[in-house]
RNA sequence: GGAGGGGUACCCAAGCGGCCAAAGGGGCCGGGCUGUAAACCCGGUGGCUCAGCCUUCGGGGGUUCGAAUCCUCCCCCCUCCA
């Protein structure tokens, strides 16, 4: 890659970036890097639990690989130790704890995705049990000697949690410190991550100085709102939108956000600059749904392939505008005396227990070659070509007579 | 260690002997409408062999014709004092 200024190098690092903290101290590092020829190390935690990437990953990787397109090193840190504590940001929930084998299984999954956004043969991967796995009980007295009571309370989660009263255990607390460990130990020169892990990012400043290292940048990017427009995009809030989906579904969801992230999406996913997405907001003024369309087809473009995402728009059209049935769809077999209605939704997996599929019924979400079903004593007996069952707005079966 | 408060369905939160499968809100699901799986409006939301039956209100035991509601033991959480 050609040579860039400080100043070109610096832009290119702080777009879609909320925090450089603090920048001087990057410039430093960066003048440093260049006359040493040594890249600088940025640290990236990866979460062992939860191996399904989604687009609010998507904006850290994104900037990750701006950097390692730079030169600079990546080095992923799997947790394997503090996962089994458990990062008190955000939800607090008590996660399982996990096997070797597991976290193993994990990350494996875990880099197949990371490698669709950035190149990990160029990458470091480190373990953090390498070197907290050998803490002993005097080592961790000495870690937990560099922070206070008062200044971990500071954090948001655990002042809300603390005036609310909700509990807050003793390793929670020791969580920021571990991680701020992490960083020590690999002689992090930048930490990257989403807005929420901005305390976390400062405690490992104060642990690295405390170890007589000079201290990490941090440098966090927005959180992603998920499809209910509200929360960040999370698999837990189930409104996260997978790297790894199939196109059509990638689209549809893509199409389920409220129009006012639209631009948003634009900005931090697809990377459009100011001028690019003044032009977004105002076709979004004149023509909101062929936008986000556009946006749509964009996000599939750039996980899967143009074609994908033009067979994904013609099919999103043909089903939720033409209100036709997909060109493909699960076969269900029928026996030639006919099935009830309430069973074959059920048996389809269309609804999660018997008395859902029954409520679905009648309340008028079934039809059956474009006719309402609304009994649910009714029996099917589907034609000799073939009938469509469409429950609801998005699920379809194609009903077959068959001898079982 | 002492004193108080609390644990209710996916989440928050009412109920405090029968009318409670349990108010209300969120979420979710369905319908209508539409520019989309947007927004908005309406309805539904434990399960089943469904005008009936079975299981649910932290866990066990008990009182009662009858308990989420009363008693008792246990587990867990919070606050204040020490």
């Amino acid at each position: 890659m050609a040579k860039l200024s400080i100043e070109e190098e610096l832009r290119v690092i702080k777009k879609n970036v909320v925090d450089l903290i603090p920048e001087e101290e990057l410039i430093a590092k960066l003048k440093r890097s260049r006359e040493t020829g040594k890249p600088l190390r940025v640290k990236y935690g990866a979460d062992p639990t939860r191996p399904d990437l989604h687009l609010g990953h998507y904006v850290c990787l994104k900037k990750l690989k701006d950097i390692q397109d730079l030169g600079h090193k990546i080095v992923f840190i799997i947790g394997d130790f503090t996962g089994m504590i458990g990062d008190p940001s955000g939800k607090s929930k008590a996660r399982p704890r996990l096997s070797k084998e597991e976290v193993m299984e994990n990350a494996k999954t875990y880099f197949e995705q990371v490698g669709k956004v950035l190149d990990i043969e160029k990458a470091e991967v480190r373990y953090n049990s390498e070197w907290l796995g050998r803490m002993t009980a005097h080592d961790v007295i000495e870690l937990a000697a560099t922070y206070t009571v008062s200044r971990m309370l500071e954090r948001d989660d655990f002042s809300k949690r603390f005036k609310n009263g909700i509990p807050i255990y003793i390793h929670e607390i020791l969580y920021p410190l571990f991680q701020g460990y992490d960083s020590y130990a690999i002689e992090a020169d930048i930490e990257a991550g989403g807005t929420d892990q901005t305390f976390n990012f400062l405690v490992g400043r104060e642990v690295q100085k405390a170890f007589g290292q000079e201290p990490q940048i941090i440098l966090t990017v927005p959180l992603l709102e998920g499809t209910d427009g509200k929360n960040k995009m999370s698999k837990s809030l189930d409104n996260y939108i997978g790297i790894t989906e199939p196109p059509n579904e990638m689209y549809g969801k893509v199409m389920s956000i409220p129009d006012e992230l639209v631009v948003r999406y634009f900005k931090l996913v697809l990377y459009y600059d100011e001028s690019q997405l003044k032009e977004v907001e105002k076709a979004m003024r004149e023509n909101p749904r062929d936008t986000k369309a556009r946006l749509a087809y964009e996000i599939v473009r750039l996980f899967h392939s143009e074609d994908a995402a033009r067979r994904a728009a013609a099919e999103f059209d043909r089903i939720f505008r033409e209100r036709q049935a997909p060109s493909d769809m699960p076969e269900f077999a029928v026996p030639p005396e006919g099935k009830n209605i309430v069973d074959i939704i059920y048996e389809l997996g269309f609804a999660r227990s018997k008395s859902e599929a029954r409520r679905i019924v009648s309340q008028g979400g079934a039809k059956v070659d474009g006719e309402k079903v609304t009994n649910i004593e009714a029996v099917i007996v589907p034609k000799e070509e073939g009938s469509v069952l469409k429950v609801g707005k998005r699920k379809f079966a194609r009903l077959v007579v068959k001898n079982s």
